[in-house]
RNA sequence: GCGUGGUUGGCGGAGUGGUCAAACGCAUCAGACUGUAAAUCUGACGGCUUUAUGCCUACGGGGGUUCGAGUCCCUCACCACGCA
């Protein structure tokens, strides 16, 4: 019996699925819903691990298939494991590299998002989704695993369910993933109930061979678009032995609550949920409403990178020219380093000249804003005022 | 004063007789970014409009050669270097 985490509910919205909890793993508690910051290569972008724990942040994810290929599982696994060898003390993630299967797979060079606009027409649907072996694609799925391309080199990798949790073994971070396949929101529901089906096939051997005690797994719900297909994933992976649940794949942006809600209806309510790669604001108030406990993004910190910086009010591109002479705060009355140091004039001019201190001021003030926001979410839970601090926050960051 | 080289868009800089509105950079503007191939990518960037395999304008000024000149010749102006 796997022990390694323990979810402790503290508070239920009322007549809803989202709650408050505290989340025990081998490297210390999460409050959650909690937004776990991205670090793919043992390292949040911009950022130092002391950086990212005085801001707040509870726990790190990295990427199997970056970690694979760069420095190696072993050398991790000599330092002691991924916190170690990072020198961050808290809980860590990893994910299982199942995202690289679409992202230099169907996604690679086409700028297709997991997250559909608007339901794709039948002729934006792809006939045949086998197409992920064609074209420039760096990775070609079989139903025994996937073939990479490194993305660095162009050499040749393979990774199975087994070899997946064998290197995030080895990469030793509490909470680890099982190997999936995210598909396509242009795939057709044929090829999706393939990639299930696959995907569930995956699920069953990462249980079967997994070794270590003290790591959670968390299995995947799959299905994209098609309800009955989430359906059937949330009945399948919540029958099995996992630890705690993700809730991956594609999406329509319209309906991505929907779904959310009809998975966290069936998975377990005594086990954390993660929602994968999902870190919109607006996301993440619904995420949370419907139950949702877990969420990591790349994008606070890949947009702060990008010189874009969040506020209550909407986010703002702090290299336009009309922030050129603005000698103020890069967000009044935020707390952050940052904007108690720095002015919106010098952050625009870092950005202007390329210097790195733009990215590290800005990727601060967006992990504190994430940060600021999960915690005033579970104070709002906890006072029993989600909606209203909702419907307030949402009012105001629309209104950009 | 003499000699040599140069003067192309906001800037740098290609182009040396014929699809040249003008490569490529930079700057500027706009857009994208949701389990990170991302300090990245896309588009616009002389003017006009019915936004197009459309029209007009440009290659320091003036003149010339040629069917045709940014490209050759003369001349003037300016810049750089060298020699006085």
């Amino acid at each position: 019996m796997n022990e390694s985490i323990h979810l402790k509910i503290k508070k239920q919205i009322p007549g809803s699925l989202g709650r408050t909890g505290v989340l025990s793993t081998p490297h210390g508690e999460i409050k959650t819903p909690a937004f776990v910051t991205v670090g793919t290569l043992a390292a949040v972008k911009a950022l130092s691990p002391e950086d990212v724990a005085s801001l707040g942040a509870q726990v790190v994810l990295g990427n199997t298939y970056h970690l694979y290929l760069q420095p190696g599982e072993d050398v991790v696994a000599k330092a002691g494991g991924l916190g170690s060898f990072m020198n961050w003390q808290g809980p860590t993630m990893t994910d299982s590299g199942g995202f690289q299967v679409f992202s230099l797979g169907f996604a690679y060079k086409k700028g297709v998002s997991k997250i559909a606009k608007e339901s794709p027409t039948e002729a934006e649907l792809e006939g045949n989704s086998e197409h992920i072996s064609e074209h420039s694609a760096l990775a070609k799925i079989d139903d025994d695993g996937v073939t990479f391309k490194s993305h660095l080199d162009g050499t040749e990798h393979r990774f199975t369910p087994e070899s997946s949790i064998a290197i995030q073994e080895k990469l030793g971070a509490d909470m680890i993933f099982v190997f999936d396949e995210c598909t396509s929101p242009l795939a057709q529901k044929e090829y999706m109930r393939k990639a299930l089906n696959r995907t569930h096939r995956w699920a069953k051997r990462c249980l079967d061979t997994r070794t270590r005690e003290d790591q959670a797994l968390f299995g995947i719900v799959q299905g994209g678009r098609y309800k009955d297909l989430r359906e059937e994933s949330a009945r399948y992976i919540a029958s099995l032995p996992f630890e705690g649940f993700g809730i991956g794949g594609s999406f329509d942006k319209d309906d991505m609550k929907e779904v959310v809600e009809l998975v966290n209806k069936i998975l377990p309510q005594e086990k954390p949920r993660h929602m994968l790669g999902i870190g919109e604001v607006e996301d993440i108030f619904e995420g949370v409403q419907r139950g949702v406990d877990l969420f990591d993004c790349v994008l606070p910190t890949r947009l702060a990178r990008h010189g874009v910086i969040f506020t209550k009010n909407g986010k703002y591109d702090i290299k336009k020219i009309i922030n050129r002479e603005k000698f103020e705060p890069i967000v009044d009355g935020c707390g952050c380093y940052a904007c108690k140091n720095y002015s919106k004039a010098y952050l625009h001019h870092l950005h202007r000249a390329g210097e790195m201190l733009g990215h590290r001021l800005s990727s601060i003030h967006n992990l504190y804003f994430m940060m600021e926001l999960m915690k005033n979410i579970r104070d709002s839970i906890e006072q029993d005022s989600f909606l209203k601090y909702k419907k307030e926050f949402l009012e105001k960051y629309k209104n950009i």
